[in-house]
DNA sequence: GCCAACGTTGGC
DNA sequence: GCCAACGTTGGC
């Protein structure tokens, strides 16, 4: 069992609204990034944590608890050849790109970031480090226990 | 809107 | 293989 935090901006796609879709589930479509996708083919398993994270809004921050809910799949945006996530590289035969499909378990209170920040032990979660940006990284299990006992805490 | 940091592209 | 230019991310 391993545990991670994905981003998603609220606008595309808020933990309510994955709350809301049937089964609670939504494949997580439209990674361009080698080592997030690299994650998703490589090391997620079903049944892995997630903690569900809210960027670029007016209140970044954990916003829910996943969980991942499938084995990776060929990401079909990559195909739709109007599409903002079209990969003119990528064939159906070669698919470059993958997809997870995401269950939502629980929403919990806006985490907010600049908490996040400041809670002992998270110092070296990649969320945390200057100039990450990748949309999926690892957490190690203290981190989540961290994290989800802090959630539980107010 | 700004801008720092990062990843990708493409000429050489 | 180098590296400058460019595009994107994402907090503020």
């Amino acid at each position: 069992m391993q545990y991670w935090l994905m981003k998603s901006e609220p606008d595309e796609l808020s933990f309510d609204a994955l709350m809301a879709a049937p089964a609670r589930t939504v494949p997580w479509f439209g990674v361009r990034n080698y080592q997030a996708r690299n994650f998703m083919r490589d090391a997620m398993r079903v049944g892995d944590g997630v903690l569900f994270y809210h960027s670029s809004c007016a209140q970044p921050g954990v916003a829910g608890l996943a969980e991942v809910a499938s084995a990776p799949y060929p990401d079909h945006s990559q195909f739709e050849a109007d599409g903002k996530y079209a990969d003119p590289k990528a064939t159906p035969e070669q698919p470059r790109w993958v997809s997870v499909d995401v269950r939502g378990v629980r929403r919990t209170r806006l985490l907010p970031l600049a908490e996040l920040r400041g809670i002992a032990g998270l110092e070296e979660m990649p969320l945390l480090q200057k100039g990450s940006r990748l949309s999926i990284t690892p957490v190690t299990p203290a981190q989540w226990q961290i994290i989800v006992a802090r959630l539980e805490a107010r």
